[in-house]
DNA sequence: TATTGTTATACTCTATAACTATA
DNA sequence: TATAGTTATAGAGTATAACAATA
């Protein structure tokens, strides 16, 4: 808990740089090939493949909210145009009745489907092409233990309480 | 140039997930410290540490807007804001009067300076506080060659030509 | 009372296109 | 004609607060 650490060594600073170019650089392309391929943006594809990724192809709201980054409101927004164009429903859970389900439809899944390649395809070229597997593995291990750390840190996207003394 | 490359390893998914993950919860947390301390959007600040990085505190927009990722009319809005705070000027160029040249003031400097302690110890406490200083270098390494690679392919936020067949 | 989600609203940000001025 | 920048505008996205309904 040393209070002086008020600087960053050479490469630390080099590492936050590099970070930081390529998640942005890295994010514009994604988010240009999701427009163009799908008509999606980065957070409608999350989501989507956030409900791709459990078999039933249904979450909650909250469930979903917590893991995108993200206020409840901004959620309800994007699941209103994502079910105006038929992707997904939502529907009063059974378990809850405060809960909302929402469940990945046939053209939902059908839009990811044709998302994917392109995906795939754009971090291949754009990230891993510049890798070694042995730099790959070097990196899931690394950026692993900062996505543990950082996981554990911060009170999520639930309600706020009342703010403490500010 | 092959193209059946439509998977990834389970390693290059790991790698990824953890890098988005990362990525989205470390730009959180750095806005909401950068909001909080000097009331700037993460762009703002970058463009002002832009302008502290260089000994005269100048630089064009045209240099600002390419290394933000950034449209030119994006850069006006965001010089505009600084501009009414007081924490840069605004300037025709001598060399080439079509060129605005804007000028980092001692206020931005100052809220530059009322920021960057927050900055660091976030960095420190997000990030580096999991990495060991071996995990440190080879991320600077491994990011380092990607971003070199990023930044190699794609046409800057320049005015764009026609494009070709695509 | 706490939690889940929606609505209303206001605001920030971003990009596109049209425009001016200089090289 | 090409480049640098601004302006007008329009749209997407986000958060806050108030609200309703259920646990």
């Amino acid at each position: 808990m040393n209070e002086a650490r008020v600087s960053l060594t050479p490469t630390q600073l080099g590492a936050y740089f590099a970070f930081t170019e390529v998640s942005s650089l890295l994010r514009h392309a994604v988010e240009k090939q999701l427009r163009d391929a799908g008509d999606l943006s980065y957070v409608q594809f999350q989501l989507l493949a956030r409900l791709g990724d459990v078999p039933n192809g249904q979450r909650r709201m909250t469930d979903l909210a917590d893991g995108v980054v993200y206020s409840r409101s901004g959620l309800t927004y994007q699941a209103q145009l994502l079910q105006q164009r038929g992707l997904v429903t939502r529907s009063p859970s059974l378990d809850d009745e405060r809960s909302t389900v929402v469940t990945l439809t046939a053209a939902g899944r059908a839009v990811l489907a044709t998302v994917f390649p392109g995906h795939i395809h754009a971090l291949h070229s754009l990230l891993f092409a510049a890798l070694s597997d042995d730099d790959v593995d070097e990196l899931a291990r690394i950026l692993g233990q900062a996505a543990d750390h950082l996981r554990a840190i911060p009170p999520r996207s639930a309600t706020p309480r009342r703010r403490k003394s500010s």
